[in-house]
DNA sequence: CTGTTTGCAAAGATTTTGCAAATCC
DNA sequence: GGATTTGCAAAATCTTTGCAAACAG
C-alpha cells in the first residue's frame, strides 16, 4: 500500500534535482541512464509523473508538445528561448510584485494556480549569431 | 510569391475565429469539416502553423500535450481547467495591474513576451459533482 | 507473501513530411 | 505558367500500456 522507494525513482529525482533546465523526460532518462544503464525510458516516463502527482516534483505547464519538469517545487517562473527551447528560471522584483497582486485572484472562480512563463531568445543563443 | 487565400485556410480561420474554446488542431479540423468534407487534417495543422506564424492567430503555450490555438491575438489571459482540460479567457483588475508590471521586463534580458495561465476547475465541472 | 515497480515491446496519440495532383493569381 | 497548397498515406515524435519477471517491505 505504501509507495515504494526503488533505486531507479532515487535516480531520477536526484538527476532532476541536479539540474536548472527543467528537462523533458527523456533528457532525464539520458541522465539516469548514466547511473543505471539498463533503466527503461517507460521507468522513468512512469516515475516523473508519479513524482509530479504526490507533489515531490513539478511539471512545468510550458511551450512546445514536451513535458517538463522541475525538481523545485516553489512556485518560480520561467523563460523558454524561441531558438533553442531551453526553459531557464527567472527572477525579478517586478515579479515578486505581480505574484502578490494575482494571489488575491486564487479561490475565486475555482482559480487554485497560476504560472507564468516568458519568452524570448536566451544569451546563449544570441551569442551564436 | 504571394500568399494565396484558399478556401481551406479561410475556413480554418473562420471556425477558429467562431469559437472562444482555444481548441486543439483536431478540434479545429471537426468543425472544418463540417463545411469543407474532405478538408484533411495535415491542411489544418498547415495552415494553423502558417497563420500562426504570420501573426494571423496565436498558438496558446498552455499545459498539456496538444498545442492550442486563439484567433485573438491581443493579449489576454487563460485559465484552464484541471478536470475537463478545456481552455478559457479569464479577466480581472488584478491581471491588468500585473500585466502593467511585467511590462516593464520586456526588453530586458531578451525578453520579448510572457503568458499567464491559471489553473482550476470550471463552473461546468464543478456542477457535475 | 502481497502489492508495487521494472524492462521490454507494442500500442496510442499527436504532429510532420513526401509527393503528385489541384489550386491560386 | 510558376509558385503555393492540398489530400493522402507514411513517417516521425512523444507518451502510455500490457505483461511477466524482479523487487520492496
Amino acid at each position: 500500500m505504501k509507495a515504494n522507494r526503488t533505486q531507479q525513482r532515487e535516480v531520477i529525482f536526484q538527476e532532476l534535482s541536479k539540474v536548472r533546465t527543467h528537462p523533458t523526460a527523456d533528457e532525464v532518462y539520458e541522465m539516469a541512464k548514466r547511473r543505471i544503464p539498463n533503466i527503461s525510458l517507460a521507468t522513468v516516463y512512469r516515475n516523473l509523473e508519479w513524482m509530479a502527482s504526490h507533489n515531490r516534483i513539478r511539471r512545468i505547464n510550458i511551450s512546445g508538445t514536451k513535458k517538463r519538469y522541475d525538481a523545485d517545487t516553489r512556485r518560480h517562473y520561467h523563460i523558454r528561448c524561441r531558438e533553442c527551447g531551453r526553459v531557464y528560471d527567472i527572477t525579478a522584483s517586478e515579479l515578486d510584485e505581480a505574484e502578490k497582486i494575482l494571489q488575491k485572484l486564487e479561490g475565486r472562480n475555482g482559480i487554485e494556480d497560476f504560472e507564468i512563463e516568458f519568452k524570448g531568445v536566451c544569451s546563449e543563443c544570441k551569442g551564436n549569431k
